[in-house]
DNA sequence: GACTTTTATGAAATAAAATTTCATTTTTTC
DNA sequence: GAAAAAATGAAATTTTATTTCATAAAAGTC
């Protein structure tokens, strides 16, 4: 555990001269890590034994253990955590905060997945006749991103983020059809309803959604994509984003399943882009 | 820089004495990080002023200096580190190497990001009397994002994915309008010739760009967003997973700055979504 | 290849830092 | 308000790190 952290948490467990090196800490972790026992009691105005009890109150073996246990908190940049944005927060806080929190669930959504069930939706994606990609609101974004990606790739693709469309599309599928269905909270009735009309059909339905919701219960293959609640009003969905990286995991699994050959015609797309941009000289 | 690299690069210069110590810190780092000098000296089985020298010769202050860059190196868990994907990646690589890519130009993105520069968007976008987002391929989902997240403001903003409508919208634009033109590469040619419309005709011109493009030259203010280059075929860019994440910043600053009252109205509009969805249980 | 110079190394001495001991002060409890 | 408990710091001790200096090894030089 971040030893920063430990020592807020166990700051009122502290006496009132241990609680003055807390605060010393505290306030500049990156001075104490240079100086040595002396000088951080002196700038406390407390005595040496002072500071070594503390270090052990912290079940650190003494005042070299407790610097070197500092040391690596302050070394992790910061290990990417929730922290929400506050009222007061300056650009250069809220900035990263909002980049933190993002990385936070980025890697708290890559724990959510399972590979497995990333090789089953490739496989199906793979041998689809036709792709659909279904959202709405942040998610829409997603569905519209996904179709950009595998448009490339020279499989029929739709994306739709309207309601009617969406459901007629859903009862036009088909055995050999794969409906992707991309919603974070999983509960939108629509979207829910959608994925059991395309499912009634015959068409795979894969489920880009949170574990355990209406959404899921629905699909064929559930692709969960958790990430912490955003209960803060302040606080952007970060959902969006990690559904976006996972789009990017599955249409790296169809390029590489679909073998060299297919990769020559990637390149070729993405080389017919190249008269629309200005020269790069540098 | 990393000690342990830094170690291993230097190994050469190193006298044979030192080289000895290197290698028992190289082959395990974590016991060393607890060691004494003495014990450290005798498990190299060399003399305590070598171990001194070595340290020194490593630009740290002294041995304990040492363990302290040697603590902080070894904290970074996995610092997530731009990795190639492989054609023969199972499904759990690829999608491990995914996620981290992201993080990683993440992190690069926010230190490539001037929070001054970020303030005085904020400025001018709460000052707007109208935003428009264009952005194409790619960038298009971005735009496409930011109108959805701006909406929920209340002011007049649109998105355009298409040149010819994002032409028109540019001469159209007057003093006070904010046209944001999202682009990673920042040589689309149409892109480059909207924001300079959009320019002469006196809008505020905000590009979300990477450094030093043509796009860059026509704007008012420039958010670059640097992520590594995308010279991987397999590799999907990431760019607009930071353009995102900056988004997200803009629509945090925006409501920030609006007050207390603006962001019950928010409340308000998230509460709205209520009856479209299924109730939560757990 | 012998001689000089430079560099590397460790034993011992010294210095610095951390910890322990213990007496004193402060706080808490009854 | 006295006794017990807890907190604190001065001084002593111990541990740890650094410096000094003499010696050994390596690298040049003729």
């Amino acid at each position: 555990m971040n030893i920063l952290e430990k020592i807020t948490n166990e700051l009122d467990t502290l006496s009132k001269s241990e609680r003055k090196v807390a605060e010393v800490i505290l306030s500049s972790p990156n001075t104490v890590i240079h100086s040595s026992i002396a000088a951080l009691a002196k700038q406390a105005n407390i005595s040496e034994p002072t500071v070594n009890r503390f270090c052990r109150r912290l079940d650190t073996k003494g005042y070299p253990d407790f610097k070197l246990h500092l040391a690596q908190s302050l070394a992790n940049g910061t290990p990417y955590v929730n922290r929400h944005v506050d009222e007061n927060d300056s650009a250069e806080e809220y900035t990263s905060k909002i980049f933190e929190s993002t990385m936070a669930n980025l890697e708290l959504a890559r724990k959510s997945l399972d590979p497995t069930l990333i090789n089953r939706s490739v496989d199906v994606l793979t041998q689809a006749n036709k792709i659909s990609f279904f959202g709405l609101g942040a998610s829409a974004i997603v569905a519209h991103d996904a179709q950009n990606k595998f448009f490339r790739f020279n499989v029929p693709v739709v994306y739709f983020d309207d309601i009617l469309m969406q459901r007629m599309s859903a009862i036009n599928s088909r055995q050999g059809d794969v409906v992707i269905v991309i919603s974070h909270t999983g509960r939108t009735k629509s979207l829910v309803e959608v994925a059991s009309l395309a499912k009634e059909n015959d068409a795979t339905v894969i489920g880009i959604t949170t574990t355990d919701t209406p959404l899921a219960k629905e699909c064929s293959i559930v692709l969960s994509v958790d990430v912490s609640e955003d209960t803060d009003l302040y606080m952007p969905m970060s959902s969006r984003i990690a559904q976006l990286a996972l789009i990017d995991v599955l249409a790296t699994g169809f390029t590489l399943r679909r073998g060299s050959k297919f990769r020559d015609n990637l390149k070729k797309v993405k080389d017919s882009l190249r008269s629309s941009r200005f020269d790069k000289k540098d």
